[in-house]
DNA sequence: ATTTGATCTAGAGCCAGCTCTAAGTTGTAT
DNA sequence: ATACAACTTAGAGCTGGCTCTAGATCAAAT
């Protein structure tokens, strides 16, 4: 239905991205160099437009710009590296546990914080001062 | 126990910091100015090592250096600024809220990405590009 | 014909949070 | 006495992912 090709103002908008970002992805290698037409303008096609859908929600999933390379080049050099595309996927499981776990843990600590401090009395230290002030001091995911 | 004063080397090793963050903490105000010895060398109070626990402490809770000077001011102003507190505490636990939501999602998303990916046939298309690939175009928390 | 707006390139700037360099001073060990 | 480590300052550099600027060119509308 949609009618590619298409410049970069309005491929920039159907991405809700910049103009600036499109040339950026492409500056990176992110994007292969986008074709030209006779006054030097970029002309996006729909295979380009496909990369684009592909790098917006592989973003979404959390993976870096440098990551979704790796996934394109997987997906160029064979049909099917399924190791190596596995490998990406699995590392990246991976990190969303460990946030998963951090942040379940937090989000009590910080529950039972605001908690803490809602049923204080009046004339008592705020107990969210104190709570950041008194805990472990680890290192944590970062 | 610890026999504060200390030098910027050893309260370093002490946060499993480098000297240039401490002195970078100090250079954006996070960390009030280090008093000097008569040699021009910055000495560590008691004060400014429970002031880098509560520092390191946020950190581990998410909390941005900007907000972490946010909640030093608080303890500043009165020893309870409770509502500030509160404010601070309450908009991390949204946005730690919203991440877990983002993340349990993703995480679904990536094993079931990678089950399908693991028991593909020889033959097939590599689930995890087609699932990339295929997926909804939306905008995500970031 | 002129203005407006979209595009082009090259390159600088921004934010967070460090990280490092250079050139100089001081403290400690042998 | 001299080497060497730890410290000082000011300021530059780094990563990631944009974001913007300047100056030029080009296309469409009035």
């Amino acid at each position: 239905m949609s009618l590619t090709p298409s410049s970069i103002g309005a491929v920039a908008e159907k991405f809700g991205v910049t103009v600036h970002t499109l040339r950026y992805y492409e500056k990176i290698g992110l994007l292969a160099p986008i074709s030209k037409n006779s006054a030097g303008r970029r002309v996006y096609s729909s295979s380009d437009i496909e990369r684009l859908h592909f790098i917006k929600r592989a973003q979404r999933m959390h993976f870096s710009l440098k990551e979704i390379s790796a996934l394109l080049e997987v997906e160029r050099n064979s049909s099917r590296q399924k190791p190596q595309a596995q490998k990406l996927v699995a590392e990246k499981l991976g990190e969303i546990e460990d946030s998963l776990q951090d942040l379940i843990i937090l989000k009590e600590d910080l529950s039972n914080m605001l908690n803490a401090c809602l049923s204080s009395g009046e004339g008592e230290d705020c107990p969210i001062i104190e709570g950041i002030g008194k805990g472990p001091t680890k290192d944590a995911p970062r």
